[in-house]
RNA sequence: GGAGGGGUGGCUGAGUGGCCGAAAGCACUGGUCUUGAAAACCAGCGAGGGGCGACCCUCCGAGAGUUCGAAUCUCUCCCCCUCCGCCA
């Protein structure tokens, strides 16, 4: 959420910018909205005081045993007139609240100008894109003679999950431990280990609810509970409504979790192999720190991102979304989008994004600062480090021989039990 | 699942209808003292919102209700603790 305050003092500016993100932000109707409060606050607020006031005096009329019935008659219809202006006063509120909910963030002044991903800026490329004397297959023709079985997992569940087997499970699963260990003892992040289940509230703090409650997959039980669609959410929200000591930033996450997206709305896309899933594992980084430090903050955090990407040497490139390609909480994103010889394009793989204080306002996430003594919000960073589906692609196709067999990365061997080329059968 | 006990400021914890946004302690900040520190003493110290301001409003797990007036009484829900049952 935007500091209504700051909206208030120039509207204007935030639409200019908004228009960047292809978002237009209804002027009009905000300033009618804050008008309205204003009458209606200030009101409601004037008919309490003057009920706390009186309430007030007939306690002390009461105490010093004089006759209250009077006064009491003095209320009169206050009551009344108080509740019917309150409710209109709440009814204006929810209002308010559900337009200023549905306001995207600000994009930070770098981010170019565009509508989609076609319009999204390079900034690095790294390694050498791998060279083959054979035509190069995908993953799922790699994959084909029964290492990655999709319609095991379609008579199982549906369509957008995958089977694994052996050698690939087991390398599925090295990607994990490999990228964990890294972020821990190079980067210093502490893992953490959180529910896969979260609530309303939290997905709220993050700002997947309430506009993208149909991207979710909501539980059918009493409780309001969903599946995460990524550590973001329970990882983040273990700070919400906490005000941190400033000695504790900054809080540095990285967290292993599997993700579930309903991937409603992209039926036609990315249907063949791993790409695109309804489950997929991902290692999270998290950061909160102090505002103004999230700037140098992302480059580090991206610069993590890529260290995986370089250890296992798979080439790729780094691109600054543009704003249409912007994502709603998000003031800036880095994608890293590796080589893929089987589709011949590069194709994202992580998501690194500067939230400011957009996600920090909705959860409350604070620390006391050290200079007012006064709570302030946070800046959150998030990015993945690596989508690890989409890395397991990544070395299938970029490490084929050509004889069905796929070669270890170096960094991965120490994971692999000796094993160190997969015989995909 | 059954029985009982609880949720109050950064933390501990008192408060059963008005003088309570809330005692006391801890923590924190400033001061006195000290070569310096500790101790001691003095003072300050919850959060959110509105208003140019004087000030005002809201918040004692959440929501609804009773009342002129609710942290306090009633109802519903959520969460935590103890015991029993079940269980990886």
């Amino acid at each position: 959420m935007l500091d209504l305050r700051s909206l208030r003092q120039n509207p204007q500016a935030a639409k200019a910018l908004l228009k960047i993100k292809g978002y237009d932000f209804d002027t009009l109707r905000f300033e009618e909205l804050e008008t309205q409060r204003k009458s209606l606050q200030s009101l409601t607020e004037e008919l309490r005081n003057e009920r706390n006031v009186k309430s007030k005096s007939i306690g002390k009329a009461k105490a010093a045993g004089e006759d209250i019935a009077p006064l009491v008659a003095e209320v009169g219809d206050l009551g009344e007139r108080l509740d019917a202006v309150e409710s209109k006063f709440h009814r204006l509120q929810e209002e308010y609240q559900a337009f200023a909910q549905s306001v995207p963030n600000l994009p930070d002044a770098s981010v170019p100008a565009g509508s989609d991903e076609a319009d999204n800026v390079e900034v690095d490329r790294w390694g050498a894109l791998p060279e083959f004397n054979f035509e190069p297959k995908d993953h799922v023709d790699l994959g084909a003679g029964g290492m990655l079985d999709f319609e095991a997992a379609t008579k199982i569940t549906g369509s957008r999950f995958v089977v694994m087997h052996g050698a690939v499970a087991r390398l599925h699963r090295a990607l994990i431990q490999f990228m964990l260990d890294t972020h821990t003892s190079k980067h210093d992040y502490e893992e953490v280990y959180v529910p896969y289940i979260v609530n309303a509230d939290s997905l709220y703090g993050t700002g997947q609810l309430p506009k993208f409650a149909e991207d979710q997959f909501r539980i059918d039980s009493d409780a309001d509970f969903y599946l995460a669609p990524t550590a973001e959410v329970p990882v983040t929200n273990i700070y919400r409504d906490e005000i941190l000591e400033a000695g504790r930033l900054p809080i540095k996450h990285v967290c292993h979790t599997p993700c579930f997206r309903s991937e409603a709305g992209s039926y036609g896309r990315d249907t063949r192999g791993m790409i695109r899933q309804h489950q997929f594992e991902k290692v999270e980084l998290v950061q909160l720190v102090e505002p103004g430090r999230s700037w140098d903050a992302l480059e580090e955090l991206t610069d993590h991102a890529r260290e995986i990407l370089r250890a296992l040497e798979l080439p790729f490139r780094t691109v600054v979304l543009c704003g249409g390609d912007l994502g709603f909480s998000a003031a800036k994103t880095y994608d890293l989008e590796v080589w893929l010889p089987g589709q011949n394009q590069y194709r994202e793989i992580s998501s690194c994004s500067n939230f400011l204080d957009f996600q920090a306002r909705r959860m409350q996430a604070r620390y006391r600062s050290p200079e007012t003594g006064k709570p302030e919000l946070l800046h959150t960073l998030n990015g993945s480090a690596l989508a690890v589906g989409r890395t397991l692609v990544a070395i299938m196709e970029n490490y084929q021989d050509g004889d069905g067999r796929v070669h270890v990365p170096d960094v991965l061997k120490p994971y692999m039990a000796g094993l160190d080329v997969l015989d995909l059968g």
